[in-house]
RNA sequence: GCCGAGGUAGCUCAGUGGUAGAGCAGGGGACUCAUAAGCCCUUGGUCGCGGGAUCGACUCCCGCCCUCGGCACCA
């Protein structure tokens, strides 16, 4: 029976490009365990989309002298292309800025402070009569009360590492260059993350068997040890989702609370678009849907404590305000974090350009190379480096070398002499070896899929390119280049069993390497494809025009059988011509790349 | 400062209370279908440092050093 698996990914922040470091953390992990699910005939939805709200992209915005709406365009359009490059098959990559998601998260809002979440409290914020806007924290600099250090935080001394009272800072002045400041009263929302403990504590004991050390201890250990306090849910700020609460004008919803809602207000999105208006409950109002959340180490606690809070304090709620309707909402399964990638020894920084940018990065590269490198490389449980010497090499030295020659020199080989057919021999006439290897390739279906159950996609990896050694030694052994020169039959048995066995290892490397997966599939001349297409749309609503990126899948419902099964390649089938699947990188680019950095 | 994670072969990483593992790189060999790829053999490590309980620890406990993240108004 199917199920149904909701991957959500982490929202781009609409105020930098995407680089390579984001794309491990978060977008591939997620889209290569989507596509597994795919391929074994789950149920899979894959949201997130564009964060467009937020003081930083309001600054970002006046920097450019630009409007706001226009900035976060052009950062969705840019996100929107590198995702079809890459191939990260979202079935819906939306944007924060739509009517479905301010409704949403007002109903959020609303559930809270009906069952007692939510409470108001004064305070006083730096407030900037030049801008005539309040300052968040982090914009307000000065001299530290508790060590003497220039340039703290209003929030917090980076010198000291105390965290400030910021209305105690000394000669307080705007990192943005306003004028002169003065402290004003406000008032804001806040939710009651303490009466939440509770519910959260239990929350992550019940996964504490499969989520991450990195996570949990980042999690469940610092509630343990500090526990959960209030946190303000409201800002003084035009640009995001109206306060719905009379009398509370030129306030907005803290990005923090709303951007997380986002995974469920997508999901109804989706759900609109595709014409199928209840759909999205199969995967949020359904105990038995698995939600895995995959996110960057920064963002451990508003995924492990924060979202898994709001969506228990709702309760039934939710429901009843925004679709008049009984039920709970599901809560996540795993948040399966990665930690951070760096870039030859340094941490990666956009400002300094230290980094190497997705849609640059897809000019000069294939994405599956990139997809490899990303992946086997990935952070899982601790920080990792791209280091060009390395990419260059593995993708040379594994990828090219034990995969893609192994592709190659089977398919060409076969081609050439069994005139472009599948050898036409009988399956029953297999020898012990012949069957010994495609045994071994085959429980491939089962030890790939369950450390990509797990997500731990490095070993899911590891494990299919292990297999695909195991057909380079066997080829050895049989060595059909030498058989055919006096047993044709002998040659055709060993030949039938790599191309299978190829065929398998197909499917087994088909969520890391979509793209060539898909092609090596055009030459086994299957009618069905692999994976669907992705597709751009507009959709109009009464904030005006926002683009989508959605997946279509290839098959006549609208979903593909399961594929996550050996292959049955059937004798004299006729093959379409073969080709290299990937290219060899000359090492000159290694230098190439590094002088990039850094300028 | 406090909380958390990590520090294992040249590089990237896995691992466990009982004589240290893989891939790549380095060295040697036989082969030629293949993108000079693949296959076989092989050299590398006092498992961050210092103590402690144990018959015995890389693995458990204590202290220290280094790297990274968080510390709630950056997402």
């Amino acid at each position: 029976m199917p199920e149904n698996i909701l991957i959500a990914i982490a929202w781009p922040y609409a105020n930098a490009e995407i680089h390579v470091g984001n794309l491990t953390g978060s977008h591939l992990p997620g889209d290569i365990v989507a596509r597994y699910h795919r391929l074994k005939g789950n149920q899979v939805l894959m949201v997130s989309g564009t964060d467009s709200h937020g003081t930083p992209v309001t600054l970002r915005a006046d920097a450019l002298g630009k409007p706001v709406e226009q900035v976060y365009k052009e950062y969705h359009a840019g996100f929107l292309e590198l995702f079809q490059q890459m191939g990260i098959t979202y079935d819906l990559f939306t944007t924060t800025h739509t009517e479905n998601h301010f409704k949403v998260s007002q109903a959020i809002f609303l559930a809270l402070r009906e069952n007692g979440f939510l409470f108001t409290q004064k305070s006083m914020q730096w407030y900037s009569p030049d801008a005539r806007r309040f300052l968040p924290d982090r914009y307000v600099e000065g001299t530290c009360y508790l060590c003497g250090a220039e340039g703290a935080r209003s929030d917090q001394c980076d010198n000291c590492g105390n965290v400030l009272e910021p209305e105690k800072l000394v000669n307080p002045h705007a990192k943005t260059g306003d004028g002169a400041l003065e402290l004003r009263e406000t008032e804001h929302f806040y939710l009651d993350l303490s009466k939440l403990e509770p519910a959260v504590t239990k929350f992550l004991q019940e996964r504490a068997k499969r989520m991450r050390e990195t996570v949990l201890g980042e999690s469940l250990g610092k509630i343990e040890a500090e526990g959960l306090k209030p946190r303000p849910i409201t800002r003084d700020l035009d640009w995001g989702i109206p306060v719905p609460v009379e009398g509370w004008d030129g306030k907005c919803l803290y990005v923090w609370f709303e951007a997380v809602i986002g995974y469920l207000s997508a999901a109804i999105e989706w759900a609109q678009i595709a014409d199928q208006p209840q759909a999205w409950r199969e995967w949020w109002v359904n105990p038995a849907a698995r939600q895995f959340y995959f996110i960057g180490k920064d963002n451990i606690f508003f995924h492990t404590s924060l979202w898994p809070a709001q969506l228990m304090g709702v309760g039934e709620q939710f429901l009843k305000i925004f679709a008049e309707d009984e039920g709970r909402l599901t809560i996540p399964f795993d948040v399966p974090a990665n930690q951070f990638m760096n870039l030859e020894g340094q941490k990666i920084s956009g400002s300094r350009n230290w980094a190497v940018w997705g849609r640059d990065a897809l000019t000069r590269y294939d994405p599956d190379a990139l997809r490899y490198y990303l992946t086997i490389n990935m952070p899982e449980m601790r920080d990792t480096d791209w280091d060009w010497a390395e990419f260059v090499a593995r993708n040379n030295n594994e990828l090219v070398a034990t995969w893609g020659n192994l592709a190659n020199r089977v398919l060409s080989f076969c081609y050439k002499h069994w005139d472009g057919h599948v050898p036409p021999i009988d399956p029953a006439r297999l020898a012990q070896a012949d069957l010994d290897l495609l045994a071994a390739i085959e429980a491939g279906f089962e030890s790939v899929g369950r450390e990509l159950e797990a997500v731990r996609l490095r070993a899911a990896l590891q494990e299919a390119l292990r297999l695909a050694s195991e057909v380079n030694k066997y080829l050895d052994t049989s060595a059909p280049w030498l058989q055919i020169k006096t047993d044709k039959d002998a040659a055709a048995r060993s030949t039938y069993t790599a191309l299978k066995a190829i065929d398998s290892l197909k499917l087994l490397l088909a969520p890391f390497l979509p793209f060539t997966c898909e092609r090596l599939h055009t030459f086994f001349s299957y009618a069905i494809p692999l994976f669907g297409k992705q597709v751009t749309e507009p959709v109009q609503d009464s904030l005006g025009e926002h683009t989508v990126l959605r997946y279509r899948s290839g098959g006549q419902e609208g979903r593909l059988p399961c594929q996550w099964k050996p292959s049955d390649l059937q004798p004299g089938t006729k093959l379409n011509q073969p080709a290299p699947l990937f290219k060899k990188l000359d090492e000159s680019l290694i230098a190439e790349e590094r002088a990039r950095l850094g300028k």
